[in-house]
DNA sequence: TTTAGACATGACTACGTTGTCAGGAAATTC
DNA sequence: GAATTTCCTGACAACGTAGTCATGTCTAAA
């Protein structure tokens, strides 16, 4: 089987070299008739467009880079399958880039790695795509770039991006925690630099004040998304005169730190305390008990952001501009590890 | 910025533009002053090689594949960081390829993959480097690969690739029992279609019979490297008359679910029974008590898979053979899961 | 000194595709 | 029916690199 190339299909067609490559780049401007010809000549000869001759003759790349700095596997798993998806599609590869956001040159890294790699675009998972600061030096080197961003709020700094709306799901999960009769509940922050971290507070806020519950400063602790924090944040809450009859964490690694702390010093959960954390982890499911969580669908936001991407750079490939979603919002998920309060 | 090309090069050093292709692709036949010179133009107009000409050109893409079939993201991602460590240093681009091993065509997917994307070789991860009927076709179709294999006997049928001696660290772990005065320890297997099952097994089985003690076929469970196997063999296991006082789980996640069980049954671990895992996963570090376990250090697994296949493909880009690492053997990790015997 | 042979360099070309531009065919207007 | 305008097609060049081959320059043996 030898590699066919263009001009084979060109001889088959009867057609110049020109408009075979017209047809492959659907460009206007080419009678049905001949399409259909080119097609069919395609078709038989398998022909398979060389990427490297392509890439050097338009200069562009037909690779996106997929750049992030999570500490959660799961999570990236997710993004890199959604973001394959799409690539495979669309004819894009796609090159992972994971990298340090705490770096100080972290924007120039990401332009070097742009040219270097000979990408034509940039898919920026949290916390990358929620810096304004590096945002602005992508826009400076004209780097095609899409951003997953929490909340729901345009914010023109970082536009273009896909959002998930972390605010409505924390602020559903509150909702759950005082349905069920609590009304003291802590709350375990995730690092600050991660939007969805004060996202998610602000829906444990809208729900408690909506019920004309006051925070309680004492009650809320800063911390990361880490197993650690967890851990080291529950010793505290214990260390509290009047426990809370909930915990609320920003996410599932959170509770499950706080879970073993729980667990160690005698405490049931739910029955003593009700916790509840945030993404459906694994980990959420195989915990005793199951943790109610919130459910964000990674592989689908993943796949969107890279579709926003790709429609951005090539309008004319995109079928129809409804497909394009950009907004997302976690759901519901209610397990064992929370129940009425009078249940202790 | 405007990108410089090798012809810059060649024009700022005085040389002609085959002459910095030479020195570029560290071809022989080339003056060490001349070598200087370039390298000095090269450094000043941070030159960078333009990918798709010089792919064009060769024929070859200095892409490589990653391919993988296994459930545990935090494997996926030091196999990914270990594998793009070398590229980078080796100039070559990485694409990742998750797929289903059980899948019937997956040979031909493979092919059709290194073909479509235009790779120079793939990086198999286990159980794909390990399916002889796999191997074979990609042989047959002239692709590059190395494999990543459980196991230190040559096997012809698998070769190149990078063996890690699970039989012997699981033989340390059981070992390590034994020294505790155990000696009815149980076995759980992952799935058998992941060598690395098996050669567990027999390290396990090793230390027994250099004790002189027989193996106990209704102390040895069937089943998967799952969390939900572990819960599964678990519940078997304490139906059994008499109960062992060790159990050996083929990974950590089986090891967490039977952990599980038995802090629902109220087993003090290690007191009622020492548990061990293996791989050293996170779970293993925060679980409570922390798990005895092996430690292999994938990313530099991964790492050396990428060189030999690279010094496969293109010989003289490595500086010695000697660097060519292909045995791992993974280290015991000893934690709070296991202590004496006497110690319940 | 001569003469191989090994070493070192450069001119030229090809890789497969897309951009440019020119020109022909069809559709529309006068 | 002529003159536009719009649509469609092809010839040719060019992208930046590496392969081929010819040629020049050393070193060391005759």
């Amino acid at each position: 089987m030898v590699k066919s190339t263009i001009k084979d299909v060109a001889q088959l067609a009867g057609v110049s070299l020109k408009t075979v490559s017209r047809v492959i780049n659907k460009e206007p401007f080419v009678r049905q008739a001949t399409i259909e010809k080119v097609s069919k000549a395609i078709e038989e000869l398998g022909y398979q467009p060389n990427l490297a001759a392509r890439n050097l003759r338009s200069g562009k790349s037909y690779a996106l880079g997929l750049v992030y700095d999570n500490p959660n596997p799961y999570y990236i798993i997710d993004m890199q399958q959604g973001a394959l998806n799409v690539c495979r599609d669309m004819g894009y590869g796609l090159q992972i880039h994971p990298c340090d956001a705490a770096q100080d040159n972290i924007a120039e890294e990401l332009v070097d790695l742009y040219r270097d790699a000979d990408l034509s675009g940039l898919i920026l998972a949290p916390p990358m795509s929620e810096r304004a600061d590096i945002i602005k030096v992508l826009r400076r080197n004209d780097i095609q770039y899409v951003g997953i961003v929490s909340g729901t709020a345009e914010d023109p700094a970082l536009t273009p991006c896909v959002h998930v709306d972390d605010r409505k799901a924390a602020y559903n999960i509150t909702k759950h925690l005082l349905s069920l009769g609590h009304t003291h509940i802590a709350f375990f922050w995730g690092e600050e630099i991660h939007k969805s971290s004060p996202e998610r507070f602000h829906g444990y806020e809208d729900a408690l004040r909506e019920e004309g519950i006051t925070l309680d400063p004492s009650l809320i602790f800063d911390g990361a998304y880490s197993f650690e924090s967890g851990i080291e944040n529950a010793q505290k809450l214990l260390q509290l005169p009047d426990t809370p009859t909930a915990l609320f964490c920003s996410n599932d690694e959170i509770a499950a730190g706080a879970l073993t702390v729980f667990t160690e010093r005698g405490l049931q959960v739910p029955h003593d305390i009700a916790l509840a954390g945030f993404e459906n982890s694994p980990f959420s499911r195989h915990s005793s008990p199951p943790l109610t969580t919130a459910e964000q669908s990674t592989i689908e936001i993943a796949a969107a952001a890279t579709r926003l991407l790709i429609a951005g750079m090539r309008p004319h490939t995109i079928e129809s501009e409804n497909e394009l979603v950009t907004e997302f919002s976690p759901t519901l998920i209610i397990r064992q590890s929370t129940c009425p309060v009078d249940g202790r």
